[in-house]
DNA sequence: TAGCATTCTCGTACTTTGTACGATACCTTC
DNA sequence: GAAGGTATCGTACAAAGTACGAGAATGCTA
C-alpha cells in the first residue's frame, strides 16, 4: 500500500509507451531479440506482463516502435548540403546505428508499415537528391542503390562469426581446420593469405564500397552549371 | 501394423534428415517463417513432432539446413570465364532466389555458421576474382560489395509493402492519403511523380546498381594484358 | 529360424511465450 | 466523500519447442 513510494525514482516513473520501447530496446542491445519477451520487458521496467498492454496493442507494436527508434538514431543529410557528403555521413551513421543494434536489421524485413522517423529520413534522403539536381528516376535508382548496400553491409556484418579484428582470432582455429580438408581452396587462400593476416579488419570494406558507389552516382549526374557550390549557379 | 502399406506412396518414404529440410523450405515457402513449427512440420511429413528429433538435434539445424538449401539454389559463377558477365549472373540468380524464399534473409543473420553450400559458393566468387586478377584485397572489397548490394536489394524487396507493379495499385490509396498532410514533401512527390505512375517496378532498380558497381570495380582492376577478350581496351 | 541389438517412431508432459478476461487500486472532479 | 474513468495486474489458456522413455520395426548373428 505506502510502499510505492519507497521504491527507487527510477522505477516509479509511470509507465508510457515511449518507456516500453525504450526499455525494449534496451533488452533487445543487451540479450538480442530473443531475449526480449513481455516478461523480461515488464520486469525490466518493474512491472508486471500485462502492464504494457495499456500502452500497446500487442508485440508486434513494440517491435515496429523500436525499429523506428532506430531510424530515429541515424543523422538525416541535410537537402542543400553537398550531397556526396550528405549521403556519406548519412550511410555512415546508419551503419553504426545498424551496429549497434544489430537485431534491427532481422525486423526490418518483417515491418512493412513504416513509422514517422523511418518516413522522415526517407524524405530528408530524397530531398538531398532533388536539391542537388537528380531527377526522379535517378533519385529512385540511388536511393535503391544506397539503401541496399548500407543495409546488406550491416546485415553482413551481423552475421560474422567474429566480432572485429580481436575476437577473430577466436574463430581462427576452427577455420583452418575446416579449410584443411582441401576443399574451398580459394576461400582458404584468401582466409589465410589475407582475413586472418594480422591488421585486417572487415568493418573497412565499407568505404571503399560506399565511395565507389557514390562516385559511379556522380557520373550519372547530368554536368553541374557553375561547379564552384555543388548545387545551382 | 498392415495399415502402413496402404499409404500414399509419398508419405510412406521413410523419413530422412533431406526430406525435413525440403519440406521445411516449402512450409517456410507457402506461409512464412511464423508458419513453419515443429508441428506443422510433422503433420506436413505424416508424422509426428518428436520423430523430426532423430534427424535433427533441435529447430535451430533445421533453420541452418534450409539456409544452406537456399544457397544451392543459386547459380554459381565459373573461374575463369568472363568476370563481369560471371558475377552478374550470379548475382541476378541469388536476387532472383532470395525472392522466392524470402525468408531467407532474416535467418542469414541469425546463423553463424555457414554450410558447405555456402561454401562452395564464396569458393566459387572468390575463384572467379582470383582468376579475373582480382587481388585479394580487391577480391576482399569486391565480395563485401556485392554481397551486400545482393543481400540488401533482397532485403529492400521483402520489406516491400506491395509485391510487383500489380499490387502497388492496392497501397496507393493509404500512400496518397498519409502524404497528404503535408508532411513528408519529397516522399509525396517521388509517390506521386514516380513510383505511382504506370510502368514504374522497382525490381528494375536492381540491374542499374549491379551495373554501376560492376563498372566501378573494372576501373580498379589493372590493365587486362592483352585486352581483346577481358575488359576494356 | 530364434534371439538380440539397433534404429526409428511417437505418447505424454513440462516449459516458455503471447495475451484474453475481468478484478482491483488509484486519481480526479464534483 | 461518491462516481467514473485510468492504470495495474492475478489468473488462466493456447501455441510452441523439446526432454523422457516406451514401444515398434528392422537388421544381424548364431
Amino acid at each position: 500500500m505506502n510502499e510505492k513510494s519507497a521504491a527507487s525514482p527510477t522505477e516509479r516513473l509511470p509507465l508510457s509507451r515511449e518507456r516500453v520501447v525504450q526499455s525494449a530496446m534496451a533488452i533487445a542491445d543487451g540479450g538480442g531479440l530473443a531475449g526480449l519477451t513481455i516478461r523480461s520487458l515488464a520486469k525490466s521496467l518493474g512491472t508486471k506482463p500485462m502492464s504494457l498492454y495499456h500502452y500497446v496493442r500487442n508485440k508486434d507494436e513494440i517491435l515496429d516502435g523500436i525499429v523506428d527508434a532506430v531510424f530515429n538514431e541515424i543523422e538525416l543529410p541535410v537537402p542543400g548540403g553537398e550531397w556526396k557528403a550528405e549521403l556519406k555521413r548519412r550511410a555512415t551513421s546508419a551503419r553504426l546505428v545498424l551496429r549497434r543494434h544489430p537485431w534491427a536489421i532481422a525486423l526490418m524485413e518483417s515491418r512493412t508499415v513504416p513509422g514517422p522517423a523511418n518516413l522522415r529520413h526517407h524524405d530528408a534522403v530524397l530531398g538531398t537528391l532533388r536539391a542537388a539536381g537528380f531527377s526522379l528516376s535517378l533519385a529512385a535508382h540511388t536511393y535503391a542503390l544506397l539503401d541496399a548496400y548500407v543495409y546488406g553491409s550491416a546485415l553482413q556484418e551481423a552475421s560474422l562469426p567474429f566480432d572485429g579484428p580481436d575476437s577473430l582470432a577466436e574463430v581462427a582455429g576452427p577455420m583452418v581446420e575446416m579449410f584443411s580438408t582441401g576443399d574451398y581452396p580459394h576461400l582458404r587462400e584468401f582466409a589465410m593469405q589475407h582475413v586472418l593476416q594480422p591488421g585486417y579488419d572487415f568493418g573497412d570494406e565499407f568505404d571503399f564500397g560506399l565511395d565507389l558507389i557514390l562516385d559511379g552516382l556522380a557520373a550519372h549526374l547530368p554536368e553541374p552549371v557553375g561547379g564552384i557550390d555543388a548545387g545551382a549557379a
